[in-house]
DNA sequence: ATGGAATTAGACACAATGTTGATGAACATT
DNA sequence: AATGTTCATCAACATTGTGTCTAATTCCAT
């Protein structure tokens, strides 16, 4: 009795499945798909389809959740974030290492997550990137903050950060990746923390 | 000979039928909606929304642009911003005042907005207000922009500040616009000119 | 009050969905 | 190599939504 989901069959057809979501959507967006062009694409038969997922939302989640789990792999390496040092390797043009590190993974899953977070994807993705972009980034360096010398709510800053964060990823995304992850990395240090208006050059 | 849009039954079903359409987004997202839905809701015969409307897509763009030619109009009056004075504005607690007209009018078409813009919403939407948000806004700034002292690519930076901007509007939706119209603002005056990471306290 | 319109009810063909049952192919195990 | 199990295939089915149309009716503007 070996595990169900390890058959060869179940993999290789899993696979095409995924495969095809990618490049159908890229050709006419999520919604504009039906199962039958997933099967046709993927060379399956349209029932076996239903054998691995209740339909197209089921299997869009399964593929979010599954870049979501190597995102969590990433980040699981951090260990420490100092403010200090953060602000102080904005001025000397260091990124934030695990960033980089992001963007190059970024990088290879491109075709999928530019549609997904694209004009035709899906919203709520967005809403979960912003998430996890505030879990594993902000919170470390929110917990340090002095609390009597914060001007505003510390809610809505956060809701600004990692808006701008995944506004770039998208911008990144959309000019096919003509930057590199090390020059974005270091873009959004710059930016967050000598602010927008002084990289702006605006004194 | 007077317009036929004009006829009472026809302003009457198209009301109806957008009545229907931002009710039935918070209960299902868009995608989720038939058009036999709409039509039940509205109480109005099924085909009567194919005189109007070519399909659902058609009746959310719609309703989209409806919204976008109002904002137009908001912005029209504003004439000039001097990045002099928004940053002294900045210090001084003094928000943007037409950035508090626009959400003034946020909170008037809070229903539609918060779905439209929300984890079922419409992400091309997305897109588009932060089109309308950097042509309205950045814009201005940015043609009186040094050009030597910038140092990042402007295009990312209008990416990574619209981005915010929206991201704070949805954050304020999703929470019932509890602060006012005007703090709004002025946190996002704050935030983008003295820069994210000196109004959490950090120097 | 009347002509012109918008709306209605109902029917139509079509496409996609999700399910099912019989059959054959590929798999792991011994 | 034989066996029992799992997976994929194919065809058929009922259901639901779509978009279009026609004839009858109701409502509006003048």
């Amino acid at each position: 009795m070996s595990d169900r989901i390890s058959d060869k069959r179940t993999l290789r057809t899993k696979r095409m499945i995924r495969d095809a979501l990618t490049a159908l959507m890229e050709e006419k967006g999520f919604e504009g798909i039906t199962v039958r062009d997933l099967t046709t694409k993927a060379d399956i038969n349209r029932g076996t389809f239903y054998i691995h997922y209740r339909d197209k939302y089921d299997l869009l989640e399964q593929s979010e959740q599954e870049i979501f789990k190597e995102l969590e792999e990433i980040v699981k390496t951090v260990s420490e974030l100092e403010p200090k040092d953060v602000v102080n390797n904005s001025y000397q043009n260091e990124p934030i290492s695990f960033i980089v590190r992001l963007f190059e993974y970024f990088q290879e899953n491109s075709s999928f997550l530019k549609v997904v977070l694209g004009p035709k994807g899906d919203p709520s993705f967005q809403v979960k990137l912003k998430e996890f972009i505030k879990k594993s980034f902000l919170q470390h360096l929110v917990i340090k903050i002095n609390q009597e010398e914060v001007l505003v709510p510390l809610e809505y800053l956060m809701a600004y950060v990692s808006s701008a964060h995944l506004g770039v990823i998208q911008h990144w995304l959309e000019n096919d990746m003509e930057k590199s992850p090390r020059e974005m990395a270091m873009f959004l240090a710059k930016t967050t923390f000598l602010g927008p208006a002084y990289v702006a050059g605006l004194k």
